[in-house]
DNA sequence: TGCTCGATTACCT
DNA sequence: GGTAATCGAGCAA
């Protein structure tokens, strides 16, 4: 049933190279999650690019530990760590092995799964029944899915538009819809039988369009090196997560 | 050994 | 729009 190898996967080459380089490659890009529930995919909407020693808003940035150790593996691995007590947040591994480069994956649309993704996220099975892309049932795998964000939500208020575009918009919720957490931590993203993996992006013309107004910016949530614009991002997407600068701590 | 902070999110006002 | 929640990593003593 899992159609996955028959999927097209980004090759290790493609990671082989600076996060800035990588990153806005990345928009528009499939990562999916085959995990005994079913699969679940999402197009990659928004990224951060961290650069390891030379950036001190990386993980990577004081030299190599227990906790980072994959991002100074060889690219093409997923970097999975645990943040603010509750939630994952999923990179891939960039440059040759030491250096430490890795790419965040920050938010995406869910292109297949979505049912599977709504249980995750919501304890729902379903908002409304539309969607015929739990688990794997998508009778056309990734292509059918191509349409965008239009049926899942269909019959549904703004309020179901919004729920639809909260499914991954955010690390958080993206690792959370596709059940990634520290036990994927170092999967090889290249590899046709790993769990995980990241397809190149689809080439539909509607969303080659969308995937040519590609916006760089300030990253979020980090207290250094915030001048860097190595954030990317798809204009006028919504399944983009919003800027937040660094928010001191209240003492 | 203990303390502080964090690549965030959900909920309350 | 603002704030509490929550726990592991990293640093200092």
């Amino acid at each position: 049933m899992p159609d996955h190898d028959q999927r097209a996967l980004l090759a290790r080459e493609f990671f082989d190279r600076p996060a800035t380089e990588v990153a806005p490659d990345l928009l528009g890009c499939v990562l999916w999650h085959d995990s005994p529930a079913g699969i679940v995919a999402a197009r990659l909407v928004e990224v951060e690019a961290y650069r390891g020693g030379m950036d001190a808003a990386s993980h990577a940035f004081r030299g190599p530990t227990a906790r980072n150790a994959v991002m100074f593996g060889p690219p093409g691995h997923a970097y999975v760590y645990f943040s603010y007590g509750m939630h994952y947040c999923v990179n891939v591994v960039c440059q040759a092995p030491g250096r430490g480069e890795a790419v965040l994956l920050r938010a995406g649309a869910v292109v297949e799964g979505a049912m599977l993704a709504r249980q995750r996220r919501y304890g729902v099975p379903a908002a409304s029944g539309t969607d015929a892309g739990g688990t794997s049932a998508t009778g056309g795998g990734t292509g059918g899915a191509a349409a965008g964000p239009a049926g899942p939500d269909a019959g549904n208020g703004s309020r179901g538009r919004q729920r639809e575009l909260d499914l991954a918009r955010g690390p958080g919720r993206l690792c959370q819809a596709l059940a990634i957490d520290r036990s994927l931590d170092g999967a090889h993203v290249c590899a046709p039988s790993g769990p995980l993996g990241i397809g190149p992006a689809q080439v539909d013309q509607s969303q080659a369009d969308s995937a040519a107004i590609i916006r760089t910016g300030p990253r979020v949530g980090i207290s250094k090196a915030v001048e860097l614009p190595w954030r990317y991002w798809i204009a006028g997407d919504g399944h983009v997560s919003g800027y937040r600068p660094s928010k001191p701590r209240s003492s």
